[in-house]
DNA sequence: GTTTCGGTTCTTTTT
DNA sequence: GAACCGAAAC
């Protein structure tokens, strides 16, 4: 059995979480204090200790962290710890939906909607219930209340009614909308991510004899960043752990940033009410910033009420003063930000260790400017999630509608590429083939062709073609060959014609196709797809992404990474804290932790950059003060810079 | 009746 | 960008 140094790489708070005995535990751990590390040597004890992999289940917040956890852990052991079940708890969801989603009266092929597809069919819904008014909201809204509900366990009317009680919007017309909505998934056989969860549960808490494999199963579950799982999550996990209890939690209510999504930090906060006889260890030991750095994110969070008292103790030696920088305008920012990364790169320092942060993407809009004219080369983790690029999902849609004769959504969406088709024309069409398509028909296919308008003739034989190759070939191996061959008989054409950055989006494509030699057939990849973010997605495709070049993300994004330095954009009031945020219950509570967990990103040294206007779209400019986490600091905690940028 | 095109408006955070 | 709206073009 391989052997584990545990003293020689472990404080003594690590290693105490590491060999904790059976049961319940949790660790808190706050930022930088080695909270990867601990649960990363938790695996490996477990496994060292003869524990068969097959029986650990590790729930973590992206797909990205747990493939680092396994990689990490694999080297600890020696030895593979690839039976093991890591991934979010989407994909655990998926994975065990994909065997049993029948019992619930789903087909087990299930279609996964992303959002751009829960979009549509809310907007279609409301077009056909004809509310498509001015003072009806938009699908945007409608469907982020859906969300809510689903995901705080609770019904969509009292919320709607909460939401709505002081404008004109009729909540009857909303709950109309909702019922077409979920008639509609139904009809289509899918789900959206929120039924994936809602769907986990319901399974388990209604089919106790489903259920109980799986508690038989899992000896160990470990949950990372627990204190950003919402109520369906927590009771998922408590019911999977129920039988052996041996379910070890790790978390920082400091840094819970998901609420507005459902996330209830309370699960972490009331852990030990809910496991009385639960092991609690305190991480405070932080390795990661100087301690002029933690003193600033010590002193934003301790006036948070309801939370575990823990102060960051800084491990490292230095001085350094965070900057704040006060600068006139967006441009201003945008400038002294650029001049800036120059400044620091005389200095030696590589741009990969460099991250600008931002509470929103659109306030990094002239920054991007700026470097593009500057040519500084950046990485941005962007808003739109590398699978709803429009081109990718153009792209997929072949494949989906190779592998489902039933996929609604792909056939209109591949059929609305041809010329002279539109909404109506691929809905009649859709129809009049009476509700699926079989591609691999050549009678279909010249059905199909039959019904078109002349103008779409032409490229539909093109890209008919494929179809029967992806039998004759066995292309349903080979989905990226599938793609690669829809590109250069159709897309690329289009996608010349229609885009202006066309040559960008080929190359997501490029790398789309790189992507599928993951996955072992068609089906495998689709099933897998919908749930990848831009991140695990810029990971494993984008290998270019992270050469020199400075990060730019959200703070959301930048959660659990580190840089040497660190510059936050816009720490005014109303943009961060965000003015929407704070008219949430507990809002301005998470925009706080919010600014914790950016203050904490940085290693040596951390700039706030205080614009002193902000240019408003009518041409209006408003004046900023600086931020209240920034107000509220002791002076003596940082140095103010006075730029030639104005401020 | 549909599609396409051009202009306008808005942008919190994500699985 | 991309969603939405209105108007022109097919």
């Amino acid at each position: 059995m391989p052997h584990l140094d545990l003293e020689q790489t472990l404080n003594a708070g690590q290693r105490a979480a590491v060999e904790a005995g059976d049961g319940p535990v949790l660790i808190i751990a706050a930022a930088g204090t080695g909270k990867t590390r601990t649960l990363v040597y938790r695996v490996a004890h477990l496994v060292a200790r003869g524990i068969n992999p097959e029986r650990i289940l590790l729930l973590t917040f992206t797909n990205k962290a747990a493939r680092e956890m396994l990689a990490r852990a694999e080297q600890l052991v020696g030895s593979m710890v690839g039976g093991l079940w890591g991934g979010t708890f989407h994909h655990m969801a998926n994975r065990i939906l994909r065997r049993h989603a029948d019992a619930l009266g789903y087909r087990l092929d299930y279609a996964i909607l992303d959002e751009d597809d829960a979009r549509t069919l809310v907007r279609q819904a409301v077009a056909r219930l004809g509310l498509r008014g001015r003072h009806f909201p938009k699908p945007d809204v409608l469907l982020s209340l859906f969300s809510l509900a689903a995901n705080t366990d609770g019904l969509v009317e009292p919320l709607a009614q909460e939401r709505f009680a002081e404008s004109e919007v009729p909540v009857a017309d909303v709950m109309r909308v909702y019922a077409a909505y979920v008639e509609r998934k139904r009809a289509l056989h899918a789900m959206d991510f929120d039924d994936l969860l809602v769907n986990g549960l319901r399974l388990f808490r209604e089919r106790p004899d489903l259920l109980a494999p799986y508690q038989e199963r899992f000896l160990h579950v470990l949950v990372d960043e627990y204190q950003d799982t919402n109520g369906i999550q927590a009771e998922w996990v408590d019911l999977v752990a129920a039988r052996h209890r041996n379910l070890l939690v790790v978390g920082d209510d400091f840094q819970s940033i998901y609420g507005w999504r459902g996330a209830n930090f309370r699960n972490i906060l009331d852990f030990p009410r809910r496991y009385p006889d639960a092991q609690v260890f305190k991480l405070e030991a932080n390795y990661r910033s100087l301690p002029g750095i933690l003193d600033v994110a010590n002193a934003c969070i301790a006036g948070n009420p309801e939370q575990f008292q823990k102060t960051l103790h800084a491990i490292r030696a230095g001085s350094v003063r965070p900057v704040v920088a006060r600068l006139s305008d967006g441009d201003g920012q945008a400038r002294y930000v650029a001049s800036l990364l120059a400044r620091l790169a005389r200095r030696g320092m590589r741009m990969s260790d460099v991250a600008v942060l931002y509470r929103a993407h659109f306030h990094a809009l002239e920054l991007q400017l700026e470097m593009s004219r500057m040519r500084v080369p950046y990485v941005i983790t962007s808003g739109v999630r590398f699978f709803e690029l429009a081109h990718i999902k153009d792209v997929t849609s072949l494949v989906r509608m190779a592998v489902s004769p039933t996929d609604e959504l792909a056939f209109r969406r591949l059929l609305g590429l041809l010329p002279g088709v539109g909404e109506k024309t691929s809905a009649r069409l859709w129809d009049a083939m009476g509700g699926h398509f079989e591609g691999r028909s050549a009678d279909a296919r010249a059905q199909l062709r039959a019904r078109l308008p002349t103008a779409a003739r032409a490229d539909w034989d093109l890209v008919a073609e494929l179809f029967a190759a992806y039998v004759d070939e066995h292309l349903e191996e080979d989905p990226g060959e599938l793609i690669y061959r829809f590109v250069e008989r159709f897309y690329r054409e289009y996608a010349l014609e229609t885009f202006e950055n066309h040559d960008r989006r080929l190359e997501d494509i490029a790398a789309l196709i790189d992507f599928t030699t993951r996955f072992e057939n068609a089906e495998s990849f689709l099933s897998e797809v919908a749930l990848l973010t831009n991140l695990d997605a810029e990971a494993d495709a984008l290998p270019q992404a992270d050469a020199a070049r400075v990060r730019l993300s959200t703070i959301h994004q930048a959660k659990g990474l580190e840089w040497k330095t660190v510059i936050v954009l816009w720490a005014v009031e109303g943009m961060f804290p965000a003015a929407r945020s704070l008219a949430e219950e507990d809002g301005e509570a998470e925009e706080r932790r919010l600014f914790y967990v950016a203050a904490t990103r940085a290693q040596d040294e951390l700039y706030f950059c205080v614009p002193e206007i902000r240019r408003m779209r009518d041409g209006g400019i408003m004046y900023c003060e600086p931020s209240r986490f920034i107000r509220e600091l002791p002076s003596t905690l940082y140095r103010t810079e006075h730029t030639s940028y104005g401020g």
